[in-house]
DNA sequence: TAAAAAAATGAATGACTATTCATATGAAAA
DNA sequence: TTTTCATATGAATAGTCATTCATTTTTTTA
């Protein structure tokens, strides 16, 4: 019991996703998990040891997809400044691809720090990271200006890209094209800290 | 009753944003709000209809000071990037002189969309608006490049700023001092938006 | 095919708490 | 002082759900 590869598992997780996503943790009842993922309320319970369980599963799960994902697209570049362009791209794109999951990100990871007592999200650590890592290349290669401090540029580019993204979760329809946002967020950013 | 005035309206306001701020709307207990308050449970509902009403109104009130605030700050420079330069200082300081609301508007107002049917927070759009319209005053003085979308800078502006709070208010100890983080956020945004 | 083990079921349990309301207290009016 | 009105009290109510577990179904093993 509890495989990651277990065909219910995966069904739990599955449903849980469109089931957070609609209401928030919690105002998600058990039994719709259960009911949307085809089996009996007992039988998450085979899978997972509490409700928040299915919550810290979920994120890990997707968290990983998501970070393994931008480390090979950030790859492919190796201009740092192409680089942070491309981040914004894709994790806009992610948005858009994984609405479900993006809505769970924006809401309930804001709170996972207080209904799960210790609960430390390492992946988005790792996410922003990511950024900061390309600040560092960026200095190191004369692009970024020297005063740039990757702690503040790493939070300013992600919250940047954040903020636009809750706009797209929260509401109905989309102002601004996935392409031109990025365009332009990255644009900001990358003249703001270029040498 | 319920008048806004009133010695107990605001003691329930004031150790609501206490309670709420320590776990979360959910966790928090109507009990001990009243508690706090040092007043009988059944007292709360002679001044709000229902536990939303509370956060309801604690939101209102709160962002109405900070708006009034704000708005009162940045008419005190003229020149657009300097407002912007403002702004960034006063919305930080702002959050380290009320944690407790900071935390409210963190992690609540996130899912007030979901948990509140259809609350609409008005004042926080014109929060946002703040900086749209120094946008376009500056596009108009030619101090900003004419290709800037106010819609999108605002929000990538925003968010910068919103990522570094969260950072702050999540986080025991703060890492950067608020001059700091708000001269370099500002900077970003005005080097990568400036003609 | 029969016995044993594993997985699944879903009705029942039990804990939790927002909200109510019959009663009490205090303040103002007569 | 007594009556009236407003305000406050907090024990009782009532609805909600996460979680359990005795029983059933399915799968594996012998």
């Amino acid at each position: 019991m509890g495989q990651k590869n277990n065909n219910k598992y995966r069904k739990i997780i599955s449903a849980a996703t469109k089931v957070f996503a609609k209401n928030g943790y919690y105002k998600a009842k058990v039994s719709e998990i259960a009911k949307k993922a085809g089996i009996a309320d007992g039988t998450i319970y085979i899978y997972f040891k509490h409700k928040d369980d299915i919550l810290i599963a979920l994120f890990e799960e997707k968290m990983k997809e998501v970070l393994d994902n931008m480390k090979k697209q950030i790859s492919l570049e190796s201009d740092p400044l192409k680089k942070i362009q491309r981040f914004a791209l894709i994790h806009l794109k992610l948005i858009e691809d994984n609405k479900d999951m993006a809505e769970i990100i924006q809401v309930e990871l804001r709170q996972s720090s207080k209904f799960m007592k210790n609960y430390h999200n390492e992946k988005f650590v790792q996410y922003l990271d990511l950024i900061g890592d390309i600040i560092e290349e960026g200095k190191e290669k004369g692009l970024i200006r020297k005063d740039i401090i990757p702690g503040i540029g790493k939070r300013a580019f992600f919250g940047a890209l954040d903020e636009m993204s809750r706009f797209w979760v929260l509401s109905k329809r989309r102002k601004y094209d996935i392409e031109t946002a990025a365009k332009h967020i990255s644009n900001y950013f990358i003249n703001g800290i270029k040498s």
